[in-house]
DNA sequence: ACATTAAGTGATT
DNA sequence: AATCACTTAATGT
């Protein structure tokens, strides 16, 4: 076994051994590569054919999509143990990507070619539960997202995406910018800041240059 | 000290 | 909730 592969069998059994079966951990140690791709790197854009599936195994993933230019909306975050199963519809069917992906935090994965995806299915249980349920997972996001949009005001908005950041980052301390709330929310700088001086004055946060302590609600 | 970038604010739609 | 047109504060060189 060269070193590669012994990276990766070593990397898998710590967050997916549990969850694939010895004959699917074999394949993907015979077929996947590691790597490690750092923060702000574009993974996939909208409109592109993905050539990988990445297994994460850190760090974490932004999802998102773009209607128009400098109109972005973010869907939800990747992190350990996901995958992208909506890219890996993408892979079988040979279609371009709805989606963007960008690295929010230096991530380590490993990166499975699609070509062996589809066939996987069919032959490991554990790889087609595993997928089944990341795609559920996905969903559920999804339509959170769409309530959020829907129903929620921007201030509640605003608090979701808060406290989702700090269960993804597992740190309820945030380095970021108001206008890159307003981005991701699309939404614009100067009502991010009102709301987050609201947030702030409430108690539920502790805002400063281009720091965010949240308090409660996750 | 100066320039740049982030954040705060009143008025208007 | 968004935009404009500023002001003020924080940070880097």
């Amino acid at each position: 076994m060269n070193n590669q592969e012994a990276i990766i069998r070593e990397k898998l059994s710590h967050y997916y051994a549990n969850v694939f079966e010895e004959e699917l951990i074999d394949e993907i140690v015979r077929v996947g590569y590691f790597d490690k791709i750092k923060s702000g790197k574009l993974m996939i854009d909208i409109g592109e054919n993905m050539t990988h599936i990445p297994l994460i195994l850190d760090g974490v993933i932004k999802v998102s999509r773009q209607e128009k230019e400098g109109e972005e909306l973010v869907l939800y975050f990747l992190e350990r143990g996901d995958t992208c199963a909506i890219s890996f519809v993408n892979c079988i069917n040979r279609k371009k990507s709805i989606l963007r992906g960008i690295v929010e935090q230096d991530m380590e994965a490993i990166f499975l070619p699609v070509e062996y995806i589809d066939n996987w299915l069919a032959k490991f249980k554990t790889w087609r539960y595993f997928i089944i349920d990341s795609y559920h997972y996905r969903l559920i996001e999804m339509v959170e997202s769409i309530d959020s949009l829907a129903f929620m005001k921007m201030n509640e908005r605003l608090m979701k995406y808060l406290t989702d950041k700090v269960k993804i980052t597992k740190d309820v301390n945030l380095e970021i910018t108001h206008q890159e709330i307003a981005n991701d929310l699309n939404s614009s700088r100067v009502v991010i800041t009102r709301l987050i001086k609201e947030l702030h004055n409430k108690g539920k946060i502790v805002a400063s240059r281009n720091k965010i302590r949240v308090l409660e609600g996750f």
